[in-house]
DNA sequence: AGTCGCCTTTGGCCTGGAAT
DNA sequence: ATTCCAGGCCAAAGGCGACT
């Protein structure tokens, strides 16, 4: 209804719609369409062991996961931390109670949330996967900022016995908000508190998770992030530079 | 049967309000 | 009048429930 009226200016616009392209034509105005992009490629050198094997812990393929399914030994990346809902109790009783709660506090219930959690988790993964194979800087960057979160929530755990669910920012440390004595929240507290559940925050009490699973998971994500950043910027590197935007600057420079 | 909002991170961009 | 800053929006994927 409304798109007849809308003023729409991209360039497909300009080139499609007959009243644009011909008042163009007539004042002897063209507009620059961009060539798609050309690939480009560069070498990994002895950097291309580290990186295929980065790539296999953090993003492994089906058919590894399949099988080495019964391998206690295989490791990869399951970003645990992003869906505790994978690790609810198998107890009917409990989940019913579970699935009451949330939906009278969050309007969401049990099943609804584990389903996102569950494509949450997976997108976590896949921007660490796209980070790594944007630059060695980003890649830098991410890491450090998935395991920051990784060590907020254990700390969280350990200390509240409940598993916080944030959305929609950095989750809080829980020292800043339950490390007052004796309760007596100051206003500052408080109002931070409200802010937080205004915006959606909520726990889950652990008695509704399996807990050394979960942990365990947890503990192996952070272990895992660990060893790679150890591995790729730690004390004795293996990577001295950025291949990849070294080819890219050589090619500028030549242009 | 089809549409839409939810939810995650990142970085560019924009706005409104406060400080200089 | 200018600068600064916090906060919000947007895209990417996709399972699920609410709604039409």
């Amino acid at each position: 209804m409304i798109s007849p009226l809308v003023v729409r200016r991209s360039r497909l616009d300009l080139e499609d719609i007959p009243e644009y392209r011909e008042d163009l034509k007539r004042q002897h105005i063209y507009p620059t369409i961009p060539e798609a992009p050309i690939e480009l490629g560069y070498n990994l050198n002895e950097v291309k062991d580290l990186y295929l094997r980065t790539l296999d812990l953090i993003s492994p393929s089906d058919e590894d996961k399949e099988k080495h399914k019964a391998d206690p030994a295989f490791r990869y990346f399951k970003a645990s931390r992003y869906k505790p809902t994978e690790y609810i109790v198998p107890n009917e009783n409990l989940r019913k109670e579970l699935d009451k709660e949330l939906n009278e506090k969050m309007g969401t219930g049990l099943y609804m949330l584990a389903g996102r959690q569950g494509v949450v988790s997976d997108f976590m993964r896949r921007l660490l996967v796209r980070r790594f194979e944007s630059s060695v800087a980003a890649f830098r960057e991410s890491l450090k900022m998935m395991i920051d979160s990784f060590e907020r929530i254990q700390a969280w755990i350990e200390k509240r016995d409940k598993v916080p669910v944030y959305k929609r920012g950095i989750l809080p440390d829980v020292e800043d908000f339950y490390e007052t004595s004796d309760d007596d929240l100051t206003e500052e507290i408080t109002a931070m508190f409200e802010k937080y559940q205004d915006r959606g925050f909520f726990e889950i009490d652990m008695k509704y998770i399996q807990r050394e699973k979960f942990m365990a998971d947890i503990q192996s994500d952070l272990q895992l992030l660990k060893d790679i950043r150890t591995e790729w910027f730690g004390e004795e590197p293996q990577i001295q530079f950025d291949y990849k935007l070294d080819a890219f600057r050589k090619l500028l420079k030549k242009l």
